[in-house]
DNA sequence: TCAAAAGTGTTCAGTGTACACCCATGG
DNA sequence: CCATGGGTGTACACTGAACACTTTTGA
């Protein structure tokens, strides 16, 4: 066996994240393989041949989505024999985070976002993509400021501290929150405030910087 | 280009860490393919067509270890699709890691270890490999129970330090390391010293599971 | 008795946590 | 004036960090 060549359709699947009104949600597709016809699946598709699988990723996903440059990271390689009935397709699965005022335009109409908690079965092995990808976003969201992708330009603290007790299905005291995100110098005040709500009117914030690192939260 | 159906080269690399004496070392032989003739490269071959990537990497690493039932996780996927001047060769990357005592039982003759520091340039884009590898490994040291993976069965708490150490690249105290360690309580005492050397002789202690988890270091 | 590493506690600063009331606005 | 969410400070416990000397052994 360790002689022979294999060849492998080499393929490429996204499970987009975004938090939705207190919902942690993924974008998900009507199949259209006859194997799945009638489910639900990620966005994805096979790869080219001299293409990368993140390029093809996001090709696919430009014909769901108008914007695709949000955060988007290598999530890992599912690899299976059986997981593919029609034959071996390896893909590479990809983490997107989409601020939740992005999450509106999606441009095609069998795609839409569903609460991950209350997902049905999905095509291939996608519930197990899905749910590497929310165990991802946990991890990184304790231990980076990924929080970013998940926020608008601006946003009051309130609603950076739903996005944290959202995707981790935790809750935080609000004083010592805003210490927390403070101490860490992630945000700044803007000069706006919501206008409107029937209440004392939040102040906006700003990322210092939409970049990367590692800082420690919870 | 999306209807095309593309085959790709389905192959498997592993990074398989140790601390040998105080350096942090990679398993290497000598590349076999023409290209690459006389370099150093990580032990990897092709996936079988009925075989996990995963599987396939046992199956090479066991042409060079006596045992393989280490630690071993999945760690990037490589595609650029240049990377192998072959042809598109893509290749899921594992992290394997071995304890200081087994590392000697490497049975063939064209694999060794290397330092990571000091690596000369390797096949592929194994450098870039090795790189993931280590940084994989700092990362999982500092957030989980990993560091099992590199210890022998019974170790002195010093060696665990040293270990530390070595891998993140840092100097601990002891106090307050075996304070931690010992809050944790991921380790207990056995009734065995380390005997003969010119000194007071160390205790020798066990982890209490040998099972991955979170746990909260440095 | 010397050299070498093992083993052991305390103090202090800083961080995390618990907790409650007034403010600004729209209706 | 009421309902709603915004915004703020303090006290305490706990954790992390700094720091030095005695013990046990082999040579």
């Amino acid at each position: 066996m360790k002689d022979t060549k294999t060849f492998a359709v080499l393929a490429t699947d996204v499970a987009v994240l975004t938090i939705d009104n207190g919902v942690l949600k993924v974008l998900l597709t009507q199949a259209t393989s006859k194997n799945f016809k009638g489910m639900l699946t990620l966005p994805g598709g096979l790869v080219g041949h001299k293409e990368r699988t993140e390029e093809a990723a996001i090709r696919v996903l430009k014909e769901i989505m108008i914007k695709t440059d949000y955060y988007n990271e290598q999530l890992y390689t599912f690899d299976d024999p059986g997981r593919d009935p029609e034959g071996r397709v390896v893909t590479v699965a990809y983490l997107m985070l989409v601020p939740e005022d992005e999450a509106k335009r999606v441009t095609r109409k069998d795609a839409s976002w569903h609460a991950v908690k209350t997902l049905p079965k999905l095509a291939y092995d996608h519930n197990e993509v899905v749910k590497a990808a929310v165990k991802r976003l946990m991890g990184k969201l304790t231990y980076t400021n990924i929080v970013y992708s998940l926020m608008p330009l601006e946003f009051t603290l309130s609603d950076l501290q739903k996005t944290y007790e959202t995707a981790l299905e935790l809750t935080l005291d609000k004083r010592n929150f805003i210490k927390k995100i403070k101490s860490l110098n992630l945000v700044h005040k803007t000069t706006h405030k919501v206008e409107g709500s029937a209440h004392r009117p939040a102040t906006l914030y700003r990322f210092r910087e939409r970049k990367y690192k590692r800082v420690d939260l919870f």
